[in-house]
Parts: C-alpha cells; sequence; structure tokens
DNA sequence: CTAGATTTGCAGGAGCAGGCACCAAACGCC
DNA sequence: GGCGTTTGGTGCCTGCTCCTGCAAATCTAG
C-alpha cells in the first residue's frame, strides 16, 4: 500500500510555497501593495489576489487603503497588505548566564512587549529557571491588548543545541548537561498550546541580526556572539549552518595557540580561552568571574582612557582577529558582524581585528569582507527565538486556522 | 509591459524539478525499474512514465526489459530505466603541478575514456597548458566508439576561482595570477561547442567524493585535499560551500601558530605552512619543492619503517589534526576524508589525527564524525570536473534537444 | 499445467494552481 | 472634464500530477 498525504500533490506545493514566500516578503520587509507583491514574487496579479485572501482569511494579514500621505503614482491605488498584529505571533524567551529575558514578538519581527530580569543563573536548575521565567511571563502576558495568537515558543540557550530534538546536550555557562529543557518549558506553559523550539544563542542572533540587522542584504554572513562563552552564528547562503547534528558553530574550540592556557573544554589555546569573557577580565586585572559588572568596568576604565584596560581589549581584539581570519578563509563571507560582548567592546577591538585580518585572510576574501558591530544589540537572541518559534507558520502559512469572524473594521470590502 | 519567459509557469518549474530528481537519481545510483523511480521520486506511476517517456525522447536514457537472471518478485516486471551512454557527457580537464589530465565522462560518472600527462607545470604559462591539454585530448577524443554528447567542459584548477565568472583569481602551485583559463579553453576547444566551467581542485574533490565516494551517505561532509597548497571541499546540507565569491575553503591559511614559520601568502603559522607538502618533505629532511617524486619516496621510506620519515609524517599529522578539530567544532560533519597526498600517507597521519581530535574537538561532535580516506582516488578531481559540466544538464534535462530518429535497438516498444 | 494473487503499464478523466485577456474602476495630469 | 495609466476582478485556458479502471505479465500453489 502507498503511503499518501505524504506528498499530496506538487500543486499544494507550489500553493504552499507562494503563500510562504509572500508572508515571508511581508515579515522581512514592510506592508506592501499588491502590485509590489506581484514584482517581488514574479507572479500574476491574478495570483496574487488568491494569496492575500486566503492570508486574510487566516488572520495573518489585513488590507487597508494606501495612504493619501504619500506620494502616488499615476493608476488605480493598489491596497497595501501589512500584518496583522493580532495574527501569529511567538513567545521569545532568553535564557543568559546573567539574567532571564522574554518578549511576545509578532509577525515582522515586531517586539509587542518584553521584560528581563536580571540574576545570576550559574548552576541554576532548569527547574528554578523555567519557575524564574514563569514568573516573568505571566504578567507580561496578561498586560497585552489585541495579543497575537501564539503559535510557538522559542528558547536560547547559551549550549549545545540537539537540532534532533532541541535537549541541550550541554550548557557549560549553566552547567547543565543533557537538559531537556523544552520538555519542562512546555509543561510550565502548556495552556498555551504552543510549540517549544530552543536554539542556541549564537545561532539564534545570527538569524536575526541576518535578517533585520547588521547582517541584511548579504547571502554570506557570520555572527560572532560572545557573553561567558563564544561561538558563531554562520549563514551559508542565506541559510543557518547547523552541522550533523545541530553543534556546529562553536568556534569558541578553533585552536588558537596550540601550547596556550588550558580551556574549560580540556584543550589548551582554544579561541574562548585566548579571548573569552573571562581571559579578558583576567587580562586587566579583574575577577575573571565578574560577569556583566566587571565587563562594564572595564568598559569604562577603557572609555576613561586607562591603559591596562585598552590594553586587554586590544590583545583579545587580536586573538579575536586571528580567529577572524581564519573563519575568513573558511567561509569568504560578506559580512562579519560582532554581537553581545565583542559588540559592546566593538570600538575597542575593530582596530586589531583589521590588523589581524590584513595579515592573515587571503587578500581576496578579505577585500570584500565587511566588519561590523550587531544592530539588535540585546534584542537579538529574543527576535531570533521567535524566528525559530515562527518559522513553521512562515514555512506553511497554511497551518493557520481559517477564521469564521468577518475581517475588521478598515479592511477593503469587495461589494 | 512585463518580461515573461522569466519564470514561466510555475507547472514547467514542477516538471523541470521532477525530470532533474529523476536523472540525478539514475546519476547517481544505478539502472532503476519505474517502480523503483516511483518510489524513490515520491510521484505515481504515471508520472514516472511521463517522465521517463520525456528523457527518452531526448536520448538521455533507454529502458530495456529487466534481465531475466535476477531474482523475481510477483507481479508484471517494470523495465528497467539506464542512462544511455550516447547520452550527455562531459570532457573533464585536470590542471596539476605536476601533470595534466582529461577524461570523458558519461552520466552516471562513468569514466569513458581517460589520459594523464605528467609534467611540471608549475610557472607554465596558461597559453601552454591549454596547448598541452589539446595535445591529451584530441587522441583521447578520436579513440572513443559511441561517444556520448558533451555538453559542458570541466576544468579543475589549484588555486582560487571566482564563482561569478570562473576567473582564476590566484593559483600560487602555478604562478597564475587573475587568468581567464576558461576562455582560453573555449576557444581551443571551440568545435565541441560545449559550455566551460572551473572549478577548485578541493572543491570538486568534495563534489565528487560526497556524491560517489567517502562522502556518500552523509548530508554534511569535509573532503581536505592537498597536493601543493591545501584546501578543503565543504558540503553543507548537501551543497558545496562555496562563499560569497566562490572563494571558501581555503583551510590551508587558518593560523594553528601565531608565531609560527612565514607561510607564501604572508601570515605566520598557517595550516599549509605548517603540515603542507613543503613542510613535510623539509621535516623529513628532503627537497621541499621535490615534489610527486619526494613524496613517493617520502612513502616508501615510511613503508620501511623510516624513523625520519615516520615522525616527520606523524608530525604533520599532528599539525593537520589540529586544523581538523576546528573544522569539526566550526561545522560539525558526519565525515571527513583526507585526499590528495594526505589520502597517500593516510595510514601514517590517522593516528596523530584522531589524537589531537580527541584532545580538541568538543566531545559531541568529536563522538558522531568519520575521519576516513577518499575513495576515489586520481580520479576525484576529473569526477569532480564532470560533475561541475554536467550540472546544467542534471538541473534541467529539458536543455538536451529531442531526438528525430527512433529508439536504438533494445529498447521495448510500445505496439 | 492452471488458477489466483500480485504488480505493473496504460488510457482517460478530474482537480487544481497559475497565467492571460478583457473590462471596469480609480487615480494623476493637463 | 477627458486622457493615459495602473490596477483589481472575472472567466477561460494550459499544464501538471493524481486517481481509477482495465489489461498485461509474472510468481506461486496446487
Amino acid at each position: 500500500m502507498r503511503m499518501h498525504g505524504e506528498i499530496e500533490g506538487a500543486q499544494a506545493e507550489i500553493r504552499r510555497r507562494n503563500l510562504s514566500r509572500m508572508l515571508r516578503e511581508l515579515h522581512v520587509s514592510r506592508p506592501l501593495s499588491r502590485s509590489e507583491l506581484a514584482a517581488r514574487l514574479h507572479v500574476d496579479r491574478s495570483t496574487v489576489a488568491s494569496l492575500v485572501s486566503e492570508l486574510v482569511g487566516r488572520g495573518i494579514v489585513l488590507e487597508r487603503p494606501r495612504s493619501r500621505l504619500v506620494p502616488q503614482s499615476p493608476g488605480r491605488p493598489s491596497p497595501v497588505v501589512e500584518l496583522r498584529q493580532s495574527g501569529p505571533g511567538a513567545l521569545a524567551l532568553d535564557i543568559a548566564t546573567d539574567w532571564l529575558g522574554a518578549a511576545v514578538v509578532g509577525l515582522g519581527g515586531k517586539i509587542i512587549a518584553s521584560a528581563r530580569r536580571d540574576l545570576s543563573l550559574s548552576n541554576a536548575s532548569p527547574e528554578k529557571v523555567v519557575a524564574d521565567l514563569a514568573g516573568i511571563v505571566r504578567p507580561l502576558l496578561a498586560g497585552i491588548e489585541n495579543a497575537p495568537r501564539l503559535v510557538g515558543i522559542g528558547v536560547s540557550v547559551p549550549g549545545l543545541v540537539r537540532a534532533e530534538d532541541g535537549r541541550v546536550h550541554a550548557a557549560p555557562a549553566l552547567g547543565w548537561r543533557d537538559v531537556a529543557i523544552g520538555e519542562l518549558i512546555k509543561e510550565e506553559f502548556a495552556d498555551l498550546g504552543a510549540s517549544v523550539c530552543i536554539g542556541n544563542d549564537a545561532d539564534l542572533a545570527a538569524s536575526a541580526e541576518y535578517l533585520r540587522g547588521a547582517g541584511r542584504g548579504t547571502g554570506n554572513f557570520i555572527c560572532i556572539w560572545g557573553e561567558v562563552g563564544l561561538g558563531a552564528g554562520i549563514v551559508v547562503d542565506g541559510r543557518l549552518l547547523s552541522g550533523a547534528a545541530g553543534y556546529a558553530g562553536e568556534i569558541g574550540h578553533m585552536t588558537i595557540e596550540p601550547g596556550g592556557d588550558l580551556c574549560h573544554c580540556g584543550a589548551r589555546g582554544c579561541l574562548e580561552s585566548v579571548v573569552g569573557e573571562e581571559a579578558l577580565l583576567r587580562r586587566s586585572g579583574r575577577d575573571p568571574l565578574g560577569g556583566t559588572a566587571a565587563i562594564e568596568d572595564l568598559v569604562s576604565a577603557a572609555d576613561r582612557g586607562d591603559e591596562v584596560a585598552l590594553s586587554a581589549l586590544v590583545e583579545s581584539g587580536r586573538g579575536l582577529g586571528i580567529g577572524i581570519a581564519g573563519l575568513v578563509n573558511i567561509f569568504n563571507p560578506d559580512r562579519v558582524a560582532l554581537g553581545g560582548l565583542y559588540g559592546r567592546v566593538y570600538r575597542y577591538v575593530r582596530a586589531p581585528i583589521l590588523l589581524e585580518l590584513e595579515a592573515r585572510a587571503m587578500p581576496a576574501p578579505r577585500a570584500m569582507v565587511d566588519l561590523v558591530t550587531g544592530r539588535l544589540g540585546g534584542n537579538a537572541l529574543l527576535l531570533g527565538a521567535a524566528e525559530l518559534a515562527l518559522g513553521p507558520t512562515l514555512d506553511d502559512p497554511a497551518i493557520a486556522p481559517l477564521l469564521q469572524e468577518q475581517a475588521p473594521a478598515g479592511a477593503v470590502h469587495h461589494p
């Protein structure tokens, strides 16, 4: 007997793809007129009409007459299609070493509400973390008007996340090993009826920066991300590099100095052990475990022109530059962005990184690569987590249920 | 006015994709019955019939009754669809430092004829190389019966190849800078009427090994390739990593020892300068520029148990292991294969590489990665080059012209 | 050797998505 | 206010794949 329903017709596949492309276009761009959509998707106007009406019917977008304020071109005006705030949205959670964050994010990457609580989570049990998250999320959800329908919960974790099932294989910064954090969160927020997706922090930051931050307009993009650990999210031809099991991007453990200092991972001379937060703090004479506060102190010392602070930063920048040069040779990216800790000290590490790039990256890739700082700041992780949770809806908008209600006031009616 | 012909209907796109999927299945697998094709492509029997008849009509495949020799299952027998030798094929050219190679390769990766000439090409002018190639190719082509229609010429070059136009940005081993080798070859072989594609040697080796060698069955695969230089072809989720301009995979210039020896690229401690052919020969007390002959001498010395040779190999293996460990952390591949020079000395470098992997790669990716030797040997480059040239036909089999002639004897007729 | 079971090829029809042509509507511009 | 332009809506057409019913070709059991 043949399985069917598995593929279910290539026509349906076209339809799904076109719906997805349209929704993604609105998601990463802005409200667009039907004509603009037709031009961008390379489909006929009648097809656009059909696709838009389906998305309207599922409560994902709405149409409104084009504003009179913007200058018009001749011809019949095209109604503008825009994302509906009460449409699909995500709950984004950010578990870091020194804080917990949460946000409700709508399609289009709009942060509708967010909250953050600073606290140290090194060696906090997963159960405690989930309980603390609930304490943040519940009031957050209660305070939202015209809330989106939550279709998913995306979670950022600073550690190795197995792609297959979202288990956290290891998160040294939290002291976790093999934790099914997704299951715990799913239980805690069972009433929301949303699926849970877990992602590595650097990957999520890269995904967000790629879509709506420093990586826009590129196809090959690397986002270096470090807080306590050091990793990278790597976008190759528009897709996030995940590797065979989801563990890709662990650039913190490239060897930079074979005989260097001992790293937590047991090896010597890992990039993380040379330029990570601990190494940076140690070099500047501060408590290596001082965390965010110590880093802020270091930065303000550097701002005052403190020699020790500056040279510690330069030293770290050179190490990082060696690592980045290797990545440039390996990936030939359009752009490399520094986020997290390295985004905050960007202005001090940029010059030494460029120096090492000049010395160590091959001329051709070096000439084309662009070194920048992340543009989303602390929101990168939350936006990336939301992206993860919204993925299924973006890939197949037809999973959103049809609405019974009529389109809300303000929509265009066709008599 | 709207451009059209650009997209020309999504139906046509489905058709193209299905034809391509069918041809690729035959290309990487073996002759398959219609039923097997239906199962593998997840399409209906009637669709398979339609697709097969189109491929037959274009002279790409033929159908023959299933042999009586193989054990049959009950039910009506399904004719076997197989690639036709006189169908599309490629001319593959391999420009290396110490030899020139050429082959005519049919669909399915079948080497129909090949030739090779050993000679030193360091600092040979592109014009001379092309003339020498012609001297190899012409007799080769003359001696083939039932030759394929050559749809493309694929060329392997040991250097940086710009993806956009195939120009060789730099090939240090040949002393080339910014050479439009493709144009020269296109002129020389203009009578063949085939398009010319240029590729980096490591990329092509990886592509061939991935398709029909050591990388089969994986999705994330790295093929380390070195003769004089050192590079890697990297397959991510089934696609070759090319980078923004095509320069990806230059792992030879990852920094392994920041204060190490000077590399030709001007930096210190590049992987290539630590473990490349020259370093290996120098370490063993041989002429660093001795080339293939010196390497053969080194290997036979090692085979005899020569201490110096063995320790030079082990030392290189450790350096290579450091580099591979970094790649494993970055890519989390299923498998890493050693080809070219490192394939030939595999048995001596395997142990030290594994040692460094154990020490330096993160536990989770390390546990899943597989270190193997290339399985295609010297044919990897030619097969990869052919793959490059056959790409357009595989992607859109409908570019092959319809045949006027009737299907040849042996085909199944439907009265 | 024959009958049943099984698998397959083939022909015809259905369903469905997108493209196209035509007409009407809504704007800017003169 | 008329004209040119752009757009939405409608109805028809094309092309692709899937489904169904039937005939053909084989294996197996008796």
